[in-house]
DNA sequence: TTGAAAGCGCTACCAA
DNA sequence: TTGGTAGCGCTTTCAA
């Protein structure tokens, strides 16, 4: 005859509270003496059951003496919705303007009781995101930028998310829109550039991958503004690198350009600067403007002028998701939102 | 008699898929014609039992038709474990260098499988956040800056988190640290100047809140690297705001320095245009080194000297992570993470 | 005032 | 090769 050692599971009654795996509320109501039920009724300040105030006071102790937590999975398995708002994290690092942005909306949602979270996109493709989204059945969707599809938009609806909502260049069928018309912003620049007498206007393009959604907006705006006034725009790739703006200065004076858009401050000081050393003047022969209006802009000598940027408020913003998830039935709604305003300084 | 409307819902035979709700694998299994085991077997290619060709098809099929997308929570709560990492967001906006760090950590963590969440904090306080996060039973937690305290990590441990990693300035009772230990920032900025033969070192803190857990260490190490030399260190509290800046430039003759760490690149650029502005010259006058390396350091005259910081690589971490969950028992592990490295240029 | 039990969607064991 | 089914942790009727 032959023994087998066996492992007894440390959730025997030898072992009536084993810190080797969560508590969940049954060991809550056994330390407690109750059901499941009123664990559930007492943690939850259910109002529709009385309670006696010593249950609840046994129950308590009991939770809190177990160090229980409540499994969020377990609950929104149960209730058929959640209140988790996904936000895919963007891809490429953002500014400051965003991260406050983004900031105060969680604010703003937490506050409605709302759970935001940043998921981790990484670089997949729209559609395929999606699903990856719609697996943790967010009760709404906030999608920076773009790449996403009607078919993503299905695909999230009826996996139950009740609001998607896009911050984005264009509107998404099916989906709740918050216009970022970065047009706007190439189109105030250049149209201050013109008011100030420029006629040959450069539009600086990042190179970096991933800013295209942003630059090229920006330099279809210039365009547009400048349409029928006889101003010429020219596009100037630049990367944000000291070598790549030496070079660009280098051509200025074959270029022959009176005014240049450099996308935002940060790429407007680095042109700024190799401009300057290369014996151009700003903003005499060359008017230069940025956007963002950075702090560090007006360190520089002359002061940077600037496009001023202004991003929805979050409890604006909480308030919409809120709205839409009382009420997924509505019809999408569009707002644009990205409001600009040119700040001169010295530079222009 | 009396007739009642009754609504027929339509999850009846009339309407085999209605797209009321999210369909679910028995959904799939009932258009297939099979059981919902053999769905599941397909949809997760289990290996270990063997499903005929023409099943597997009719179950793709079904799945793609009806916009299958599996629910995660629900997995997990079978499962009894997920593969989220959460890391809460930070709550002050961070430069980009912590971004692209974190957008590289992603990267990794997304090749071995695991799904990277941020959860958005707001500003929680230490372990009352623990028992938030512990909501979602992560398999692993990353916990940026500080704050939480031994009791959080008990917390989180207990509810199924096999890994717990504080990235910040000391390590944690039962979590594995990677130590970024701000210190050495203001040491080696300080060790510079006073190599240069400076005497009477300022070191900017930022009035920010929520800086200090990082401008505090800062100090602390200049004043570390400088014990026992005679010189002097003096801690100037500057806001970022270009008055703020003057202000401090205009006590700078009754200050009598002739250095400053000014925390990092953008404060000093902030406070050498002010200095500057009040007839201050640098480096002559008054030495000044940043932090972070910006690439608008280098766009000063004279440029700025900076304290470059080399974060972990993000693979490394995640294979620190993965480790971890793999054998949660392990002892914690404590890496000093934070390298550090002088760049002179001419404002030093 | 409290308890018993069903069931959310999924996977894994065991049988057929 | 496939299906039946238990059960993960939770909430919420319905009964007692």
């Amino acid at each position: 005859m032959r023994y087998v050692m066996v492992q007894i599971p440390n959730t025997s009654a030898s072992a009536p509270q084993a810190p080797s795996s969560a508590p969940t509320s049954a060991d809550v109501a056994r330390l407690a003496g109750v059901s499941r039920a009123t664990v559930s009724y007492v943690l939850n300040d259910a109002t529709a059951v009385r309670i006696s105030e010593a249950t609840r006071r046994r129950v308590r102790e009991a939770a809190r003496e177990l160090g229980y937590v409540p499994h969020a999975a377990a609950r929104s398995l149960r209730a058929g919705r959640s209140r988790m708002v996904l936000m895919p994290a963007p891809a490429i690092p953002v500014g400051p303007l965003y991260s406050a942005f983004v900031s105060e909306l969680q604010g703003a949602l937490g506050r409605l009781d709302y759970t935001v979270v940043q998921y981790g996109t990484a670089a997949v493709p729209g559609d395929e995101a999606a699903r990856a989204w719609a697996e943790l059945r967010p009760v709404a969707v906030l999608i920076p930028g773009f790449g996403l599809g009607p078919e993503g938009v299905a695909v999230l609806k009826r996996s139950g998310a009740r609001a998607v909502v896009t911050l984005g260049p264009e509107s998404v069928e099916g989906a709740h829109a918050l216009l970022m018309d970065h047009g706007s912003v190439g189109y105030a620049a250049a149209g201050h550039l013109y008011a100030r007498g420029r006629r040959r206007i450069g539009v600086v393009v990042p190179e970096e991958p991933g800013l295209g959604a942003f630059s090229r907006p920006r330099l279809a705006g210039a365009r547009q503004a400048l349409r029928g006034t006889g101003a010429t725009v020219t596009a100037l790739p630049l990367a944000y690198e000291e070598d790549s703006a030496t070079r660009l200065a280098a051509r200025w004076p074959e270029l022959g350009l009176d005014a240049v858009f450099a996308y935002n401050d940060e790429y407007a000081m680095l042109l700024m600067r190799a401009l300057q050393d290369a014996g151009v003047r700003v903003p005499e022969d060359t008017a230069v403007i940025g956007s963002d209006d950075l702090l560090l802009g007006r360190l520089l000598r002359p002061r940077l002028s600037t496009v001023r940027i202004h991003l929805p408020s979050g409890p604006q913003l909480a308030e919409l998701v809120d709205r839409a998830v009382s009420d997924p039935g509505a019809p999408p709604e569009t707002h644009r939102v990205l409001r600009v305003s040119v700040v001169r300084r010295d530079s222009s």
